[in-house]
DNA sequence: TTGGTATTGACAATCATTTTCAATAACACC
DNA sequence: GGTGTTATTGAAAATGATTGTCAATACCAA
């Protein structure tokens, strides 16, 4: 396997992530870090973020317009409620949750289980 | 605006759509209609689905890996433990869990939530 | 049966994302 | 500080799902 080499454009893709709480598009990263003054490929903002994905430091959603959105990993797992239209995302917690998942696996026999919720639909602004 | 008219065409999408508690991709549908010996355009299969989501008769959603897959809107449905090895799936569910959501939507000010749970590990036999 | 028009389907177009590949730049080692 | 290896970059082409186009067809009200 290869050795991962550092490159400003890597670095300008996970700082601007890190910056913000918001998703945003491949397309919205590469506009605002040539907007800086920065240029980059899209190409390369794609590989980075795949990169990123990867390593388990940034999360990833698709959004109903067909657009994937980026994200840095929250340090604690919770779920999301994503507006389809504008891509407002509220976090929520369920109580009892991971607890729930934790007994249905194992009872199926099944090992190393992670899970992904995610509930879709539109906020009260975009009604 | 114009008036709607009933094809074999939008009938087939819709039985096919009405005969599974799954999500299915629209080329999925197709195949599979086409597979019964009816030729019918992508296209149209499209076309139906688009219409099914307008009437609210079906729901759609956009998977990770960039095909929407669309099913018959049911007051409740199940969820899924997938093994990342060999594929296994197997459906379980989650008492009180769309009351939990709805109360959660609710509250945020979303209307029209669909939720999707997916839980992946490793199977038994794969381990 | 017939006329108006909604619908169909083959094909082209679109749009986000991925692949390709030659040129470039990181970095381990001198 | 140089140098060679090779990961990375980026422009352009390719991909794959979905949508638009438009002439031909089929539904259905009268």
């Amino acid at each position: 396997m290869s050795v991962k080499r550092n490159t400003w454009q890597k670095q300008a893709v996970l700082d601007l992530l890190g910056s913000t709480q918001e998703f945003l598009s491949a397309q919205q990263l590469h506009q605002r870090i040539v907007a800086k003054g920065k240029k980059l490929g899209l190409t390369t903002v794609y590989r980075a973020l795949t990169e990123l994905v990867d390593q388990g430091v940034a999360d990833s959603l698709l959004l109903a317009d067909g657009e994937a959105r980026y994200r840095i990993c929250a340090p604690e797992h919770h779920h999301h409620l994503i507006c389809n239209t504008c891509g407002k995302t509220v976090e929520f917690d369920l109580p009892g949750f991971e607890e729930q998942i934790e007994q249905i696996a194992k009872k199926q026999g099944f090992s190393g289980v992670s899970h992904q919720v995610e509930l879709h639909g539109t906020c009260s602004r975009c009604r």
